[in-house]
DNA sequence: CTTTAGCACTCAGGTAGAGAGAGTGCTAAT
DNA sequence: ATTAGCACTCTCTCTACCTGAGTGCTAAAG
């Protein structure tokens, strides 16, 4: 059942009515919007129809129409003008991206905040690794006699380092076969295969040898883990406060500790650059009352990151969707800039 | 002048009353309170002399009456009875602190969200240093023809490292006279004789040596100012939401969003262990309607941090202070560890 | 001089009712 | 199919009123 064109343009004037005053939308207003052409009689049978059909809901009997989901939907679907961002507004986004931003969780976080006070709403953001990570060198570096630090090289050119202070006394002409050791064996290989080498190699080398192998794959291990396993940051949950829709402190607080606390189960995009979840489209109970705009980027050839935006159902979508694929493409872009040039590191 | 014992027990009574309930307290409820030595009548007495002291306020003619700033002030300096932690939650603090916290920015960020969620406030953490950072050892490890690792130890035990891609090709020869440059030149000096060197050498060296050296010092720079500021960490901003105080969102957003944002500006300790500031001591605006408390603790010898919760006047300030400052004490300990033995690493 | 009982007084908060205004739904005319 | 007109509905606001908690004061008792 398809609507006719009357009924899509009434449609398109309470979305975006009520977007922007989160008031019912009534007739009068209605017509007035649309060049006139039309009485407000007329729109009142129109908004019956589309009650009747659910894209249309009456939160009393005297009062205007507002969008339901299903309304929302067909909106964002069909009705919306996708937007173009503006040369200021590219530009904003680009700044907010650059500057010193070395590490990896650094720049996700500080991109999400920038995010939502872009787009006044909530914002979060997550990279993960398409697959798994794995070290690609390791390096060991004297300090003293009980310590060393200890350089891994992963995939996607991060770096981690740590001090490690060892148990035993460290000999100088230990480290080297302790590096071919750990270079030999230990690299580009799954975390449990770490651990199951770590056993097999036991009886080839000395127990000293053994105990400071098996602190550093430890040190190991941790790292990779914490690389592998999906952070989630969530910026600017406050900007919720500013809508009418959570005045009441309850509401407020209730989205907010879940967005703070519940960081496992936020939506994730089932493909695509970009997704809109509107109200119970969401299959989070906390998430019933509120949209959320998704979209992701590229880390690097083997990494995918997301970034979403939460927000009431009555969200101006367009915008916010036009904003947040920028930000996307800028993280894309930011990543995917494997060659450092000079300006990067001079400012 | 000296108020008398019992004025002062029933201030006592009133702010612990206010603080649990935040309602005014009235006379009935204090003589109920006051194991029935006295009537509400000479209560009432007593309350009007300690309004007329400025002690306790009145909101309106009829209601019962609440502790001024100057009250809790008085309260705080005398009447609070220290109190001890329980085992249990000396256990629960010390287990929130312990994990796999490698890198101070998450040592502290975790410790503020644990703190949090123990007092039921929002908590803010920094770290300082009490002297300026510097790098005590370079070293450089080559990755490929253009790139290597740069590690930087600096004070305190921290290792910095980050992979440099060069824009000239590296010579293998070229590195061991590099890092000797390096740590013969530009270690345990400030950032700003660091440039100062770099120019000085210039002359003495081969011009692909100097681009080299350049680039790694650049890095270097970057680590020490981002070390050496202090960042501010607020966390459990949204515990706020669940108080009368700040049911109107309005407030609520103005004070979360000055959590969020204005990092610079929160109140630091003048001195010693734990400071408490009630209400209009706040010299910042955003504060005046709330309380804050805060305790320092040491990260290793040159280090200090701060950790603070911000809450309203009506504060439980008694436990509040004392899990902080069980924080504070944790948190110290953790840091002052410096040996790290085995169970460290092993969970 | 301190404490207490008694009582009139005050004021915030809740409830009920009236009125206004926005917007609908329906009918009848175009 | 569209429109004008009109009665109807429902929320919101304003006001008046009542209630109850708690005070301040006075006068009596310890």
């Amino acid at each position: 059942m398809e609507l006719t064109d009357r009924k899509k343009q009434i449609l398109k004037v309470v979305v975006e009515d009520y977007v922007s005053t989160a008031e019912p939308v009534g007739s009068k207003v209605i017509a007035s919007q649309m060049d006139g052409s039309v009485s407000s009689a007329t729109i009142r049978n129109e908004l019956a129809d589309l009650v009747d059909l659910g894209y249309l809901e009456q939160p009393h009997t005297s009062a205007g129409r507002i969008p339901s989901p299903t309304g929302y939907r067909l909106y964002v679907n069909e009705l919306m003008e996708r937007q173009r961002l503006s040369l200021a507004e590219t530009e904003r986004i680009n700044q907010a991206l650059q500057g010193k931003m070395e590490e990896l969780d650094r720049v996700i976080t500080q991109a999400g905040r920038a995010a939502s006070s872009f787009v006044n709403y909530p914002t979060y953001v997550t990279a993960a690794g398409k697959n798994r990570v794995y070290a690609h060198r390791f390096d060991l570096l004297a300090v003293d006699e009980h310590s060393c630090i200890v350089v891994m090289m992963l995939g996607n050119n991060r770096v981690k380092s740590q001090l490690l202070r060892m148990q035993l006394k460290l000999d100088k002409e230990q480290m080297p076969t302790l590096v071919n050791l750990l270079n030999s064996h230990f690299t580009n290989i799954s975390t449990e295969e770490m651990n199951r080498r770590l056993l097999s190699v036991a009886e080839q080398v000395s127990p000293q040898m053994f105990l400071l192998l098996s602190q550093t794959i430890a040190y190991g291990v941790d790292v990779l883990e914490e690389a592998g396993q999906k952070e989630v940051f969530t910026a600017g949950a406050n900007q919720l406060l500013k809508l009418p829709e959570f005045r009441n402190a309850e509401k407020a607080h209730q989205l907010m500790s879940f967005l703070s606390d519940s960081k496992e189960s936020l939506p994730l995009p089932d493909e695509g650059p970009m997704q809109i979840l509107i109200g119970p489209e969401n299959v989070n109970a906390a998430l019933r009352d509120t949209s959320v705009v998704m979209a992701s980027y590229d880390i690097g050839d083997d990494m995918r990151g997301l970034i979403g935006v939460v927000g009431p159902t009555r969200m101006d979508y367009a915008t916010v969707a036009a904003r947040l694929s920028g930000f996307a493409d800028g993280l894309t872009r930011l990543f995917g800039k494997k060659e450092l040039p000079e300006e990067q590191r001079n400012e």
